[in-house]
DNA sequence: TCATTAATGTAGCGCGCACTCCATTATTGG
DNA sequence: CCAATAATGGAGTGCGCGCTACATTAATGA
C-alpha cells in the first residue's frame, strides 16, 4: 500500500503553478509553451500532466488563487466609513501592482477570456464583484455627502475598476513606481468622486 | 505584357484586412488562423500570401492604419486654448471606442506588444506621442491656471492615455454606451486635472 | 523485506498550424 | 488575337504544439 502526501504534493504543484505564472506572464496564455514550463519548472511532461490535466486547467489554478483572494478581502472590508473603506479596497485592487508577472498575467487574462466563456465567467464574477463593492460604497459616500451627488455610482464603480485594471497593464512601464503610481490612482479616484465646491473650470461636455 | 492594377489590388488588399481585423478581434492574435481569415474574406490561402507576406504582418498593417491615423491627428490639433485642446486629444483617442473590433484588436495587440519587441515599439511610440502631447497641455493648462498646479504633467499623461485604454478594453461591456461612457472619461480627466479649490475631502494618503 | 502504487522522465504521436507549390484563370499591352 | 504575367484557389508539407504511453524509480504500509 502507498498513500499520497498531501504536503509533498502541494508544494511541488504550487512550484509547478509558480513556473507556469512566469511563462504565461512572459509569453501569454499561447504563446506560453507547455515545454517552456517543464524547463521552467525543472519537470518532465508526465510530472506537469500527472498534476494538472492540461494547460488550461493550469491557467486558471493560477487566476482562481488571485480572484478567491480579491473576493475574500472584499467580504472583510469595514463599511462603516465609506471613504475609508473605498480606499481599503483600492489597496486590495492594486495589491500586486508591484507583482513582476502581474502585467503579463492580467494580459494572458484578457486574451484567454475572450474566447473562453467559462474562464471570462469567473473573471468577470471578480469584476463584479469589486464593481459591486465599490458602487455601494460610492452610495454610501454619496449619502454622507463624503463624495459628489452627481455620479451614477454603478458607472462610476465600472470606471474605478477599469483604471485598476489599466494600472495593472502599466505597471511594467520604465519608470513605474509602485508607491507613487498607487497614491496617484488614489488621487484619481478621490477628485473623480470627491465632492466638488463648484462645478469648476473643467472640460467642456 | 501586363501590369499590376494599383486600383483593385488595394480594394482587395483592405477587404482582407477588414476580414482579418474582424478575426483577430475575435480571436486575438495567436487564435485567429490564416484558414480562418481566408474563410471571411473568401479567398484561397494563395491569395492571401500573394498580397502578405506572413500573418504578422498583416497584424502590423491594421494597427498602423490606426496608428497614423492618431499621430496624424495629434499634429492637427489646435493648441491654443489647452483646455479645449485635450478635450480633442481625448475626442481622437477615444475615436473608435464604438468600433466593435477595438476591443479586441486592442487585447490582441497587447498580445503581441509582449513578445515582439519591433511591434511593442511601434504601438509604444503612438503611446509616447500622445503622452507627450498631453502632458504638453497639461503644461500650458497649468501656466493658464485652468487645471490644478499640483500634478506632474508627465505622470498625470500616462494615467490619462492608460485610462482611455482602458475604456476600450470594456468597450464591449453590456450597457457600455460610446458616447455616454466618453463624456464619463472626459468627467474623470477634468476633475482629475481640474483646479480644486479646496484640498477636498477626497481620500487620505 | 516486499508488494503496491504514487511520482517521474522520455520518447513519440496525432493534429492543427502557418505557409508553399503549382496548375489554372483573368487581365493587361501590343 | 496573342503572348505575358498578375491573380487566384486548393492541395499539400513540414513543424511545433499539447498531450500520452510507458518504463523506471521512489516511497509507503504491512
Amino acid at each position: 500500500m502507498r498513500t499520497v502526501n498531501p504536503e509533498k504534493h502541494a508544494v511541488r504543484r504550487a512550484a509547478i503553478l509558480s513556473a507556469a505564472a512566469e511563462v504565461f506572464a512572459e509569453r501569454g496564455y499561447d504563446g506560453a509553451t507547455t515545454a517552456a514550463i517543464c524547463k521552467r519548472a525543472g519537470v518532465g511532461s508526465g510530472t506537469l500532466f500527472h498534476y494538472f490535466a492540461d494547460k488550461r486547467t493550469m491557467f486558471l489554478a493560477i487566476v482562481a488563487d488571485d480572484l478567491t483572494t480579491v473576493t475574500a478581502g472584499l467580504e472583510r472590508i469595514d463599511r462603516t466609513d465609506p471613504v475609508r473603506a473605498l480606499d481599503e479596497v483600492l489597496g486590495l485592487l492594486t495589491a500586486d501592482l508591484g507583482d513582476p508577472v502581474a502585467p503579463g498575467l492580467a494580459a494572458a487574462m484578457i486574451q484567454l477570456a475572450r474566447r473562453d466563456p467559462e474562464f471570462a465567467a469567473t473573471v468577470i464574477a471578480k469584476d463584479e464583484s469589486a464593481r459591486r463593492a465599490v458602487a455601494a460604497l460610492v452610495v454610501d459616500g454619496q449619502a454622507t455627502g463624503a463624495f459628489a451627488p452627481d455620479t451614477d455610482p454603478d458607472r462610476a464603480a465600472r470606471w474605478i475598476v477599469a483604471i485598476t485594471d489599466a494600472g495593472h497593464l502599466i505597471s511594467d512601464d520604465p519608470g513605474f513606481d509602485t508607491a507613487t503610481e498607487r497614491a496617484e490612482l488614489r488621487r484619481i479616484v478621490a477628485s473623480y468622486l470627491g465632492r466638488r465646491r463648484t462645478p469648476g473650470p473643467g472640460l467642456p461636455r
